[in-house]
DNA sequence: GCCCAGGCAAACT
DNA sequence: AGTTTGCATGGG
C-alpha cells in the first residue's frame, strides 16, 4: 500500500479559515474518505491525494507537481478570496451564526458529470449511504488508477449499461434516473459543456430534462459541478428552517455567493449540535 | 416495527 | 396547477 502513493507531496500554505473537514464532509462530494484522524484519501479526475492541514497548511501527500497545476489547485478553487466571502455573508445576521459555525467550508470545483451522477443518488437518501453507493459505482465500473483506485465512470461508461447491471450498487430506484443521465449526456441531448455560460433559467430546463433531475438535483449539479455560485438548491427538509432564517431570501449582494452560504446553512442546521434539528 | 435520509415521477384531485 | 403517494435501501 504504501508504493500507491507517489512520492511527493504539495503543500498549500496560508489557506486562513479552511476547514478541511468541513469542507470535505458537508454533503458536497462523495468520494473522500477519512482513513486516519484529519487525514482524508480522495480520488479527483484520475489523481489520487492524501489531504490533511498541518497549521493553516493543506499538505497534498501523494500529489504529483503536474497533478497539482492539472487537477488540485483548480479543485480546492485556491484562486477565491474566502475572507472576503466569509465577511460579506457575516455581515448579514441571519448568516453570522452559520458562517461562525461552518465558515471553514469552500466550494470543490468538482467534475461536472461527476457532480450530477452522484447528487442524481442523492435524492431521498443520507451522505453515508451515498457515499458508499458512489464507491461501488466506481470499482464496479471506473477506470482501474494505479493503486488499486478507481476513477469515476463516465457516461459513455454507463450509458450502455441496464439497471439489473447496476443491482451491485444498491442504489435502488435511482439506477435508471443515473443511467438515463449518462444517455442523454452520451447522445448529446444534455450537454454539460454549455452548462457553465448557459443563462440559469436554461441550464436548469437541460438538465431537468433528466428523468429524476429536479429542481434541487439540478441545482447541487450546477453548483458543485459547473462552479454555478448563484445557485441556492434547496429541498423540502431544509425549506421550513429557510423560512424561519431567511423568510425573505437573500440581499441582492449575496446573490453571486448564494451558493456559498446555502452551503453554510445547510451544514449548520444539520450538524451544530446547539441547533437541534427541526428548527 | 417505526421514522428518516441533500427528491422526484406518477397519479391523483 | 397544486397535492399526495410510492419508491429501494439502510441506519438509528
Amino acid at each position: 500500500m504504501q508504493s500507491l502513493v507517489a512520492p511527493s507531496s504539495v503543500v498549500l500554505p496560508n489557506l486562513n479559515g479552511f476547514h478541511l473537514r468541513q469542507t470535505l464532509q458537508c454533503g458536497q462530494c462523495f468520494r473522500w474518505r477519512e482513513i486516519s484522524e484529519g487525514v482524508f484519501e480522495g480520488v479527483v479526475r484520475n489523481a489520487v491525494c492524501r489531504a490533511s492541514m498541518q497549521g493553516t497548511s493543506l499538505v497534498l501527500d501523494g500529489a504529483t507537481e503536474e497533478d497539482f497545476t492539472r487537477v488540485w489547485r483548480c479543485y480546492f478553487d485556491l484562486d477565491t478570496n474566502y475572507d472576503a466571502v466569509r465577511l460579506a455573508l457575516a455581515a448579514y445576521p441571519p448568516l453570522a451564526d452559520a458562517v461562525r459555525y461552518a465558515g471553514g467550508i469552500r466550494i470543490l470545483r468538482q467534475d461536472g458529470w461527476e457532480a450530477l451522477a452522484t447528487f442524481i443518488l442523492s435524492q431521498n437518501n443520507n451522505i453515508v449511504r451515498i457515499t458508499g453507493i458512489v464507491a461501488r459505482l466506481c470499482e464496479t465500473f471506473g477506470q482501474p488508477l494505479p493503486g488499486g483506485y478507481h476513477a469515476f465512470p463516465g457516461p459513455a461508461q454507463l450509458a450502455g449499461l441496464t439497471p439489473e447491471d447496476l443491482a451491485p450498487l444498491r442504489a435502488g430506484f435511482r439506477a435508471r434516473y443515473l443511467l438515463d443521465a449518462a444517455c442523454r449526456v452520451q447522445s448529446g441531448d444534455v450537454d454539460l459543456t454549455a452548462l457553465s455560460s448557459l443563462p440559469l433559467s436554461q441550464a436548469r430546463a437541460m438538465l431537468m430534462r433528466i428523468v429524476g433531475v429536479g429542481p434541487k438535483v439540478a441545482d447541487c449539479a450546477l453548483l458543485f459541478g459547473f462552479y454555478r455560485l448563484e445557485c441556492f438548491p434547496v429541498d423540502v427538509w431544509i425549506a421550513r428552517a429557510l423560512r424561519e432564517v431567511l423568510p425573505d431570501g437573500l440581499p441582492a449582494s449575496l446573490l453571486p455567493v448564494a451558493g456559498i452560504a446555502q452551503q453554510m446553512l445547510f451544514h449548520y442546521m444539520r450538524t451544530c449540535p446547539e441547533r437541534p434539528t427541526g428548527v
